[in-house]
DNA sequence: ACCTGAACACCGTTCAAGT
DNA sequence: ACCTGAACACCGTTCAAGT
């Protein structure tokens, strides 16, 4: 594999002050910050955000690996506390959480898991449903999840239900009742 | 009540080309089509859409008003020829299938059913919550459906499916499946 | 009373010119 | 190799001037 060459120091310092003003500005503003102004606040010009990130889908993948890295962790955590459904119903309950209060990450999620979906965020795509299907079989080994039911399907699911959440004053009061009645209909 | 004043000639003229014109831009570009482009296409400078339709979602109201009235007595029509659960299910799936197949009404109906919600929609918000109300309070009564949501729980839950199917290239090949999750959960 | 369209303040994106 | 910022083609929205 070729090693990924080193930038040029000026170009490295833009790319972090990029992805630092970019998280502040998508968690201020949601996920259409303005990408003029996140350059402008970066103290950089436009064609170098750019030169970076081809278009905003790249941007917010770059802004939010970690939090993405973090659920596929969390997954595994989970896996080793809970039995294979609680764990499964629990880390949805996060993932959902995540996807409403880290605003800017929903968006990224959804386009993860939507098909039409862009080779740039293969990277997160392939993270988010690895964990999902390891949790998934696991559950459906244990007998408590539908064998009808595919890793992705679970994950587009939960984005509905953090959507459906959304739609009550945009807070997370509902989240709970509304994903129990999800995991009901996922029962085995 | 004070009867509306009935419009100028060329007032009236222009508000039905804007409307006709706006169904149609809809219905190709989705629900964010260009409002300056629709002004063009019928005609009529910008000021005019905004004189008659002082934002976005004025228009998406007025030009689907129609579609709303008939999921309401689409759900009355259900509700005299199947079992109120049924009847209830069945209302749903046609509901996700227009918010998908009719493009623009999903942005319509997810704003009625969210909290903040707009004045200027409480019209299609309360035609939509009654029709969903009657279904829900039979299916309660009949004892097929939990007692603990409420009708604009179930609105806000269908939005959350229709998303999740949308995510599968835009199409409708899992809604009956992730429709049917979702009524799994809500079953008594 | 209603309409027009220029004007304004914003977008995202590109690219020639600079270092 | 990378950066800059003007330039372009778009938005939505307002409002003075016209009928």
């Amino acid at each position: 594999m070729a090693q990924v060459k080193p930038m040029r120091a000026d170009a490295r310092r833009n790319y972090e002050r990029l992805l630092k003003v970019a998280a502040e500005a998508f968690a201020e503003h949601g996920e259409s910050a303005s990408l003029d102004d996140i350059a402008k606040r970066a103290g950089v010009g436009s064609g170098t955000l750019y030169r970076h990130f081809p278009n905003r889908q790249a941007l917010l993948e770059a802004v939010y690996v970690d939090a993405i890295e973090a659920l596929g962790s969390r997954a595994d955590e989970l896996a080793r506390k809970l039995a294979p459904g609680e764990a499964l119903v629990e880390w949805l309950y996060e993932v959902c959480l995540g996807t409403i209060e880290v605003r800017g990450l929903k968006s990224l999620l959804g386009s993860a898991v939507s098909d039409g979906s862009n080779a740039a965020l293969t990277a997160c795509a392939t993270h988010m449903k690895s964990a999902a299907q390891r949790l998934v079989e696991a559950a459906q080994q244990e007998g408590t999840l539908r064998r009808d039911v595919e890793p992705v399907d679970v994950l587009r699911l939960a984005h509905g239900v953090s959507t459906a959440s959304e739609l009550a004053n945009g807070g997370t009061q509902h989240l709970r009742r509304y994903l129990s009645l999800l995991t009901e209909g996922l029962r085995a």
